[in-house]
DNA sequence: TCAATATATAACCATATAGTTATATGTCAA
DNA sequence: TTGACATATAACTATATGGTTATATATTGA
């Protein structure tokens, strides 16, 4: 255990660490979120939820899947978006959260 | 206290909730974030901890202290700057755990 | 006042990417 | 097969924004 007084990101780190918050500074995507955030749910169910057309839905959950945040499952001609990575949803509590005060 | 089973964020909240991930999905940001960590710093001493040139921190600062991330503090010719939002801070060491597994 | 230093800002360019339209791919049922 | 449905992807446009250069605006000391 025992931290060493939390070293300097390198540049590489630096990164990868934006890339996750840049991956969740998007209103449709934390929509997309919201809307799978119970249960995993198919792609049409998502479009329906966030009111967004298809293509731009399947996008962002091809992004969303690839960051390692949501996970992909196929189950016949429909394919299931479920949530992968639980600290993405508990950051968002937080935001929201500190935002209500 | 008790949660209404968190309800859908408005279009609105999730564009606040958006904003602020933005803010932290920028690596420049985020290494600009871990020289005021400590303690309030310069922005001349932010320009040497980082690398960049000095109109450009400027530029990332005036935004952070804008999103209320960081807080300015004149004293004659320096200006400091220094953590407002810790959560911010906290919420950079969760990534930063969480991609370190 | 003048020079030096610290910070901010304006104007600009280049790039990344969100959203769109159109189409491709895959799966099922008749 | 064929047609209907579900999902993915390609090509494109428009926009936001990160970085740069140049300049403006304090503030201090000589």
């Amino acid at each position: 255990m025992s931290n060493k007084k939390t070293a300097p990101l390198s540049a590489d780190e630096l990164a990868r660490v934006a890339g996750r918050f840049k991956m969740l500074g998007e209103p449709m995507r934390l929509k997309i979120l919201q809307a799978v955030c119970r249960e995993p749910r198919t792609v049409n169910d998502i479009v329906a939820a966030t009111g967004a057309t298809q293509a731009n839905v399947s996008k962002h959950l091809a992004l969303l899947a690839a960051a390692g945040i949501l996970e992909r499952e196929k189950d016949g001609q429909c394919v299931y978006y479920g949530v992968k990575d639980r600290l993405a949803i508990k950051m968002c509590e937080l935001v929201r959260a500190q935002l209500a005060d």
